[in-house]
DNA sequence: ACCTTTACATGAAAAAATCTCATGATTTCA
DNA sequence: TGAAATCATGAGATTTTTTCATGTAAAGGT
């Protein structure tokens, strides 16, 4: 409970008296006695006259009172901006995803906090993994969703693991069999995504020392789909990627089973804003009761 | 040397470095950081982005940077006010004043203004018009008393009108007569002020038409009753000078009817001294407010 | 007049805030 | 990899602020 001194004489001078004023900022008389010392040994000249009913401003007093007014008003504001701030009225969360979680989760998360908080300002930015990361990097995003484990020094919380199957076109001659055994990736036609984008079927495959037969390379999830509709070779995707479609392809367990952790890369975690804070904390309770939760 | 957060948290923004900012601000980085901490523990957030090269302001700490800029502009405004006001403790007053007005405002305007600011030093210079005239042109005087108009180049504010009045030995031939026609100042022996001393008289004869037969000169006002007391002739007084005397003359109205306007020249008017500008509202609350006011 | 009440002042000691010192951690640069 | 630069941190010293216990002064009632 520290009292400023311009507060103290703001106080007095509004209220006419030193005692009314130290009742009004609870504290003592004496407190704001010595307050009004303070500001006056500082001036170098009385700003109040003392009398039996009270004190009043001295013409030098009145002098000073809009310019306390004015770091009054500045104090007032400063705890107004970082209220608003802490409330999460105001803020702005720059959020980075790939397409799974982009697709899958962002939409129902975003629309509860924007309810929530209609007042913080939300991006979203939309890429592969390694986007991802290098925005983490660079810091021009406050939360990425990352394929774990991750190199960068952040703190980056699991969010859920999240198998990946082999997709086969239809008439695949495979595509009758339950399970597909990962090394087949070597002979079959196999559609990748780029270097760049992928670290989970990549890393599934040297986990089982698979070399596979890449045929073509694209960026985009979607188009790795069609392409394997149409018969033009086979993939590994994630389920969360799947789930809810209605593809033309088979889907097939793979074998052994291959899985990825989907995180949440928080940048300057510890320090993070409210909003991003608060993002942060509806991302996980989504994820936590039911992905689809209502 | 208390140092507020918030000027810290501005001089840091304003250099982008801790360091940098506690060199400016002469105390220690250290003492630098705690009072960012402080702050942000306060706010509930982080302020600034530490990074090696310095820091740089989080886009909740620019929401608030606008406010802590008002607190700090407040404080400075203050300090400049109560220097300002200060200035009375270290500052002096010359003043500059004809007969009159030294004899008959002066003394108590000066003594009400000693007493309520002791430290301030006064120099009181007495002359004729010209005298003051000369001095304010020279800047060796703050304040002058003066006879409006003036021609000088600087604020002369108005002080009260005075009128004119014959004053005759009171055995003269025209003592009897309540009015005095000024054109028999043509004829009766003329008693002046020198040339450099008087304007109101001159200048009331002047616009009459009429020339004076002056015998005798001085620059000495009460010089000058003494010899019409004495019946060395007749002269013009402004009513000012003539008051609460108890001179062996007659005083008769003029006819046509002649007055001055006593003004006060405030030199380097708007840019004075706060000493000189508070001398000089005494001296117009004292001439305002029954000039012989408590 | 004299006491009572009310209001501000003051001095010492306690409590709190702020500063410095010493040192740690991290990052960049050579 | 080491040196230099920068911010952080903790402990203790210093300063400021607050409280407590009175003191002083003025106004009002009796």
């Amino acid at each position: 409970m520290p009292i400023s001194k311009y507060e103290a004489f703001a106080k007095v001078v509004e209220l006419g008296s030193l005692t009314l004023a130290a009742d009004a900022l609870s504290c003592t008389q004496s407190a704001v006695s010595h307050c009004i010392s303070v500001l006056e040994k500082e001036c170098g000249f009385s700003v109040l006259i003392r009398s039996r009913a009270g004190v009043k401003l001295t013409e030098e007093g009145a002098r000073l009172l809009p310019a306390v007014r004015q770091i009054l008003s500045g104090m007032e504001q400063f705890n107004q901006i970082s209220a608003s701030v802490r409330g999460l009225d105001a803020g702005s969360v720059r959020v980075g995803a790939f397409t799974s979680v982009a697709v899958h989760w962002l939409p129902g998360v975003i629309k509860k906090f924007q309810h929530d908080y209609p007042d913080v300002d939300l991006k979203l930015l939309n890429g592969d993994y390694h986007d991802v990361e290098q925005w983490l990097a660079e810091g021009s995003i406050d939360i990425g969703f990352v394929s774990m484990p991750i190199h960068l020094k952040c703190e980056c919380v699991p969010l859920m693991t999240d198998r990946l199957f082999a997709i086969l076109p239809p008439d695949h001659k495979y595509a009758g069999y339950p399970k597909f055994p990962l090394a087949l990736c070597a002979d079959e036609p196999f559609i990748s995504l780029l270097e760049s984008s992928d670290h989970d079927a990549r890393r599934a495959l040297e986990a089982a020392g698979v070399k596979p037969n890449i045929k073509f390379s694209t960026k985009d999830d979607y188009a790795i789909i069609a392409m394997v509709e149409q018969g033009l070779g086979i993939s590994i995707m994630p389920e969360l990627l799947l789930k809810g479609r209605h593809d033309n392809i088979r889907i097939s367990e793979l074998v052994p089973e291959a899985k990825r952790t989907i995180g949440m890369a928080v940048a300057r975690s510890g320090k993070a804003a409210p909003a991003v804070k608060r993002f942060a904390d509806y991302v996980v309770k989504w994820v936590t009761l039911g992905e689809e939760g209502k």
